[in-house]
Parts: structure tokens; C-alpha cells; sequence
DNA sequence: CTTTATTTGTCCGTATGTATG
DNA sequence: ACATACATACGGACAAATAAA
């Protein structure tokens, strides 16, 4: 991923996995986790996190204590 | 249960837990048990287990292994 | 004595929540 | 944005202790 410096990184990624929710390629129940995140992009668990709170504040997925972020 | 996320589980439950023995809905020698907490409170049984630690570092319950945890 | 059932003790792995630097 | 650490939480598995059939 070539990040773009003018936006966040956890928005950038937010935009691929929102992309990914809406046309099927996370179906309901992906669990799309933290860990995960920062690996495929490589950055800090805490810029997954700020993605998967944009996705959640948007209702597309939810998260579970223990468990993980599930798509909705 | 709606838990407040602004404190753990297991405190939450603990706080649940102490009011029934202090105000004698859990009388002496009744026997508190993780599973039943698990069922009651829908939570892991670590979870069960944080909230009667609690408890008998409150001095409130004796745990015996094998058979349970009981209100003193 | 053996078996069965129940409960606590412990450990592993994984994941999120929070805090500090 | 990153690195690290610790707490909280879920799930599962196996051992040890206790009691009862």
C-alpha cells in the first residue's frame, strides 16, 4: 500500500476494508481483526484500531471484547 | 445484564454478588459457583472466576477446590 | 473399589481495552 | 504513527479434588 500523506492511514485503510463490506468480499460474520490488519498493511495495531472504529461508528461492523470485529 | 463498558465484567458482577450477600438473599454456606455465574451473567468462565477472587479477597466467601466457593 | 458427575486449578491461544512513552 | 506493556475477555482443554452412585 502507497499511502497517501495527505489523509490518516486508519482512514485509507478504512476505505478498502468499507469497499471490501459492500460489495461482498467480507460477507456478514468476517471477522475483520486488529491483528490481521496490521499485517496485510503493516502498521501499528493501534492505526487498525482507529480503522475498525470508523467502520464501527458507521455501522458496519460490530465488536466483541475477546472475540473481534465482526461485519454486520 | 447491560454492562457499563466503563468497568470490567467481573467488577460489575462482584458488585452484584456482594449486595446479595450482604443483604442476605445469599445467606451462609451458600454455594457460588463459576458455571452458575457463566449462566447467569452470560460471561467466560475467567471472567467468573476474576469476580469470586474478588469476593475472597474480600473475605466474603471460602473457595474449596473440588467443591466450590461459599459465603461465609 | 470403580465409575460418574461436578467444581475448581491451571494453561494455552487469541483478541480487544487501556495506558505510557 | 509507532512500540511496548498490562489488563480484560472469550474459547477450549486437561488435571486435580470432591462427592455420590
Amino acid at each position: 500500500m502507497d499511502w497517501d500523506p495527505k489523509r490518516p492511514r486508519w482512514q485509507q485503510i478504512a476505505d478498502v476494508l468499507r469497499q471490501r463490506i459492500t460489495d461482498g468480499t467480507y460477507p456478514p460474520d468476517t471477522m475483520i481483526s486488529e491483528s490481521a490488519i496490521t499485517q496485510e498493511w503493516g502498521v501499528a495495531r493501534i492505526t487498525a484500531r482507529k480503522a475498525v472504529a470508523a467502520l464501527r461508528a458507521e455501522g458496519l461492523v460490530t465488536t466483541v471484547p475477546g472475540m473481534g470485529s465482526f461485519v454486520l
